[in-house]
DNA sequence: CGCGTACTTGATATATGTCAAGGCATGTGG
DNA sequence: CCACATGCCTTGACATATATCAAGTACGCG
């Protein structure tokens, strides 16, 4: 079945999904304003893009591939905090510096704006500066939805995941993923083992299918949304 | 609307910790800007503020007394997203309902100001635009630092909200709580047995005392912060 | 084809949850 | 003023989900 964004829509979200608005790839502008031409920029897969406490000089938007944001802590756990996929603006901190981590999960392409151009542009532009608006109220629901997954068993964090790749990957019933277990396993805080076992349970459970580690077939949306509590 | 006044705040220029501006108690002006009078409510241990998914057509903002906000999962476990204290501003949605229930932990009187005016406002004065950015961005991070926390064991969850209590409230070492165990328990995802547990042990362990159940003190701050993860 | 990385699976350990009982305040009515 | 009820917290014994440690296996890439 089909996974439609209605599904996880929270009631009164802001417009403007920021995820659908996806750029078309040759174009070097985000938001559809040609003021906010930007550099692509292409990345190798697992390269670094900006570190915690960096200055914050770039808003970025992905065109191609996958990023990875995350935060290390100080016994050297590490933290995803969010993937961002093709369409997703990442990047735009309060403060002058990121308040995490980035890389590119695999091989892709961003846009970068200057900040400082991307913020006075939305001083001036309706669109932009709703835009912009979009971007952070999504930013904070994504956290809030992770807080909320954190507190949850395994299996209900892994249905969640797969469910949220799905929808924010259009995909119908088969998804790619472009991260390794241990990204998947670190951004739902778990080990590499449980989100393996969880998933080998699934498939037992005809949930799912694996026909490659990284391809997963959901074959029953209804029993993974009952499962993801 | 509002993204005007917020991008006319000074980028990279944050400042302004919220929870520090505490509000005159016998004022009825919120941010200090005569145009922000609102009502003031006093509220019950435990009454309800709002409710999730109920319009937001208020913000409010603590004058005495502590808020909790949270969210009950399908099956009934409930997460507190957030203890609101004296001066936090809270209840600032971006779409037009609130995302979360909020009840009032003790007896306490809030400030009530209409979103709308809120807003309005915020577009003509930069001060006040600065302020509500700064109260998003606020929220943000500590929603960030809320999943940050939930990936910890559970010594390092309680050190870590004792430290975050004992500094929203301005405590020297000797914090007063104004919430149970039960919600605590629900604040860090443990349950209230391996709450009390994790503070029997730091008191074993001389990092705190507790002279009472919710009077709490830290005996030894630099044990804790290395404890917090 | 062979090597290295990533993934899965198994055995065991452990942190936290669950269930159950008891203690300790606080307030209330006799 | 005492007896008792109530809510909240602590403690104990035990269960269990997930982590850890340790092999194996498959896969992708040279």
């Amino acid at each position: 079945m089909l996974i439609h964004a209605a599904t996880a829509a929270q009631p009164g979200s802001v417009a403007l999904p920021v995820s659908r608005n996806l750029p078309a790839p040759h174009l070097n502008v985000m938001f559809g304003c040609p003021a906010l031409a930007g550099a692509v920029m292409p990345v190798e897969r697992n390269a670094e893009i900006f570190g915690e406490d960096e200055p914050a000089d770039y808003v970025y938007q992905v065109l191609s591939g996958s990023v990875r944001t995350y935060k290390i802590l100080h016994d050297g756990r590490r933290q995803v905090t969010a993937f961002r996929l093709p369409g997703d603006v990442f990047g735009l901190e309060f403060g002058g510096a990121h308040d995490c981590s980035a890389e590119a999960v695999v091989k892709g392409r961003l846009l970068l704006v200057r900040r400082s151009v991307l913020l006075a542009i939305a001083k001036g532009d309706a669109e932009v500066g709703h835009r912009l608006w979009a971007v952070i109220a999504a930013e904070l629901r994504r956290s809030q939805n992770h807080s909320l997954l954190l507190i949850k068993s395994a299996q209900e964090r892994v249905a969640a995941f797969l469910l949220e790749m799905a929808e924010r990957l259009r995909a119908d019933s088969t998804i790619e993923l472009s991260m390794s277990r241990q990204d998947i396993a670190d951004y739902l805080g778990l080990t590499i083992e449980t989100v393996s076992r969880t998933l080998t349970q699934l498939a037992g459970e005809a949930a799912i299918a694996l026909p490659a580690s990284r391809r997963i077939v959901l074959r029953n949306c209804s029993a993974l949304r009952r499962l993801t509590g």
